[in-house]
DNA sequence: ATATGCACCTGTGTGC
DNA sequence: TGCACACAGGTGCATA
């Protein structure tokens, strides 16, 4: 579910809420994430402020003070949503902070691929390791042809390698090559100028659109105050196997790249 | 360096 | 109705 646009609108929902709002309590219900909990979890979190939150990909991080911050990936199927404690909690209710005002910050996540933990920031392997922010940054076609240089491996492959650049996923890598008119399956090593230059311009636009609409909703994904988002309405290739092109009405096609599946409009991507 | 498969999980949709 | 199977927004590891 949750790619960069919808880890943002996550982030911004729960920004004003959050800001200055102290961990009166801190409940675990299930340990076993991607990573297992660790056992001082809760006394690590339980009293501290949340600050400012952040974003680097597809994580989110809140300052909890001392140079210390909570980290959260929600992997597959993973949402962070503010309720009144007053709620009942549901099932897949793994973490809940009870912040000041009667209100609890619920990690729920039914698959359990997410990853909540606590360290200072050079203490987080995940973080080391992740490439730059395509919302952050600008990105020209000069910027991309360095990073794919000597590169030969499909160009969505690349787009979703969260090393190169973090925070693409499958909907949005399928977006913007449907966007810039280039096939997924093209050498990122071999593109032309031209065509570098779309995919930057269209990165930028798809995520931005994607921010701006609150993120796509395929089935479940829900901002911080559990509210879906709209971009699911603009999609033009993610899921549309066999249904027109927006643009031309070709059939759109499904491939399977490195496992995971991949849509593009022969005629208009090539 | 690249390519593929699998593992980790639960839920949903499909076909029989 | 039940059952088997494929597949799903992600990541990491093992194997060629």
């Amino acid at each position: 579910m949750p790619e960069l646009p919808e880890v943002e609108t996550i982030r911004r929902t729960l920004l004003p809420q959050v800001r200055g709002a102290r961990v009166l309590h801190v409940e675990v219900r299930e340990r076993r994430l991607r990573r297992l909990i660790g056992p001082d979890f809760e006394s690590r979190l339980r009293g501290r402020a949340l600050g400012e939150i952040e974003r680097r990909g597809k994580y989110l991080l809140f300052p909890i003070g001392g140079a210390e911050y909570l980290l959260v990936h929600l992997g597959m199927s993973g949402t962070l949503e503010l309720r009144s404690s007053a709620q009942a909690p549901r099932p897949h209710d793994h973490v809940r902070l009870r912040l000041e005002g009667e209100r609890d910050l619920v990690f729920n996540d039914p698959r359990r691929f997410g990853l909540l933990c606590l360290g200072a920031l050079g203490d987080l392997p995940e973080l080391a390791r992740i490439g730059p922010d395509p919302l952050c940054e600008a990105w020209t076609a000069e910027r991309l042809r360095a990073l794919f240089r000597g590169r030969r491996l499909p160009v969505k492959n690349l787009l979703m390698d969260q090393r190169t650049i973090a925070g693409i996923g499958n909907i949005y890598a399928n977006e913007m090559l449907h966007r810039a008119a280039i096939r997924p399956r093209r050498r990122a090593d071999r593109l032309r100028r031209r065509e570098l230059a779309a995919l930057a311009a269209a990165m930028r636009s798809v995520l931005s659109d994607a921010v701006r609409l609150g993120g796509s909703s395929i089935s479940d994904f829900r901002d911080g105050n559990g509210r879906s988002g709209y971009f699911q309405l603009e999609l033009a290739a993610y899921d549309r196997a066999g249904e027109p092109c927006r643009s031309c009405g070709s059939p759109i096609r499904r491939i399977v790249l490195a496992g995971r599946s991949s849509f593009y409009c022969p005629r208009c991507q090539r």
